[in-house]
DNA sequence: AATAGTATTTAGACTTAGTATAAATTTAAT
DNA sequence: ATTAAATTTATACTAAGTCTAAATACTATT
């Protein structure tokens, strides 16, 4: 792990990241930062991506979809998904520490890290006006 | 929602994931079928492997790989995954429903389902003979 | 049993998300 | 200024899975 190198390019992706507050895919990064005016090679912003997530700077989403999301808050959370909508949202409250413990001694593992994903109905799709 | 259809090539498919104890991706799903003098073709695999998950009778697990695995155990259980060897075990242990309910709450979304992956390291791994 | 209609399988083209590579460019170090 | 290392670019390629149209199989009705 050397010193962190932000060119323009990551950092540009990086601020990027952390100004919006939705959970964009590469796809949609790339589009946005096309809509800024920025062109960027297609695999400079993968490898900004990666490069940004190996440094801890960004969170990487795997949300059961086919492409990857990526986040600008990295404190430790996790997300909930909308069945209806699509919507992703943070959630905020960590898994028991007791049942942690409950699988490591059930699977004889050391349990490092936990990736949660709810699915189920936001409050719009359950609300709509009219 | 109709009846079941079990085809010949379903059943096939559906008996090799329910007798093997691993969590097979399609690829070797069809590399299974193969060495079993099977010849099924590629698309007719991925339309059972939904049909099977759509009856409820298998399960597919998006562990964060780039190809879904899948599941003969239809019982409601999560997994865990070594960091070091990717072998993938059970976990039977649900999450407590007091958890559940709180980010419902906080969230005000109907949680519905949750998927839980665990990454640690197995008990081989920690103990390497040699 | 023959026919018509529906569902499934097959083969192969296509899509999406991402990786790999080699040349060009930028940055850093002497 | 020169060399070395890292990064970006453009583009080819891969992996996983979907889509489509023709061929085949199954079902229901007569």
């Amino acid at each position: 792990m050397s010193r962190l190198n932000l060119t323009t390019q990551r950092k540009t992706i990086l601020d990027l990241i952390q100004s919006c507050d939705d959970h964009p895919t590469a796809a949609e990064i790339m589009e946005r930062l096309r809509m800024n005016g920025h062109q960027f090679a297609y695999g400079t912003v993968y490898n900004s991506l990666r490069y940004l997530t190996d440094a801890g700077l960004i969170r990487e989403l795997k949300l059961g979809e086919t492409a990857s999301r990526y986040d600008g808050r990295t404190e430790d959370h996790y997300h909930i998904v909308c069945t209806k909508c699509g919507r992703v949202d943070e959630v905020l409250s960590a898994p028991p520490a007791e049942w942690i413990r409950e699988v490591a001694a059930k699977t004889n593992y050391d349990v490092h890290h936990s990736q949660v994903v709810f699915e189920g109905v936001c409050y719009s799709c359950k609300h709509p006006k009219a």
